[in-house]
DNA sequence: TATGAAATTGCAATTCATTTTCATAATTGT
DNA sequence: ACAATTATGAAAATGAATTGCAATTTCATA
């Protein structure tokens, strides 16, 4: 199964397991957002959807995404704006962010060793983590160009 | 000159180089702040003031944080909380964060190595970064033994 | 010390995203 | 089809951040 259908049935599963009820409107956001395959604000998600379905209203689309972070299919986080914005969850490695602070677009990267560093600090802490984000701001590759003209 | 003494020197730097008038008040926030040497939300700081100087409001506690924070001496953040925090800025390097979920504590750490890395994944995608965050989520030492009972 | 332009303050009002309420519609098990 | 429960849309409520404005204070200059 891909990516895609494994998310999907996961879905399904949390519907059922959760006495949740079938509904045309909740699929659709939720597909969209799981076929997209990238962070959304609540009202991106919602614009993009409308242009498909302008029958589907802002709520409907903030539950919708609630409850993929519920069953883990999307993690929240801020991203320093004073917006939330939902990724996909994937089921590979943990990621963290380049934020471009010009255009908006968010690079995922992965760094073992970054992780395991990052696991040394706990330890001299003595803390537990179970959560972490790092992410970079500044220009992406085509904004540094721009800004260079 | 200490630490406080620096801070408190830069700002009245700042005032005198943007056309600011003393202020009592302010005076008594910032300088709170700076003595205080750690996090605060508007809020917290707002109540720790208003216990020694009940005339103060919770504006002029906003407004003198936002003033810390345009002359570097405090930077804004939200910890994946919904209300940002304010943490003083120190002269020395960079330093990422462990926030522990149980109570709250923020204890800040610094790695070099971390940081170089950090750096080359930047120039891997052509990135240029001007600022990142760090923070690794969980429980602190207190927090690991408390729950072990 | 008196003056006036400019900054500061407190309070209330606004903004803006998020979250909840509630009446209505749709879904599911019997 | 019926009853019970969930989903939906629109509007209202919430919560933190921010601003507008009138009153007050500061400070350089007269």
């Amino acid at each position: 199964m891909n990516k895609h259908g494994e998310a999907i049935a996961r879905f399904a599963k949390h519907k059922s397991t959760h006495g949740l009820k079938s509904s045309d409107k909740r699929s659709f956001v939720v597909d969209h957002f799981i076929q997209a395959d990238r962070h959304f604000t609540v009202e991106e998600l919602y614009f993009e959807v409308k242009k498909l379905r302008p029958e589907i209203s802002y709520s409907t689309v903030y539950r919708a995404l609630k409850l993929l972070a519920k069953c883990g299919l999307a993690s929240e986080s801020m991203f320093g704006e004073t917006v939330s914005r939902y990724e996909p969850v994937h089921s590979s490695a943990h990621h963290d962010h380049l934020v471009c602070n010009k255009c908006g677009r968010i690079i995922e990267f992965e760094n073992d060793k970054i992780e395991k560093l990052q696991k040394d600090v706990a330890r001299n802490y003595d803390f537990l983590v179970s959560a972490h984000r790092l992410e970079l701001y500044g220009l992406c590759k085509k904004c540094r160009r721009k800004k260079a003209l």
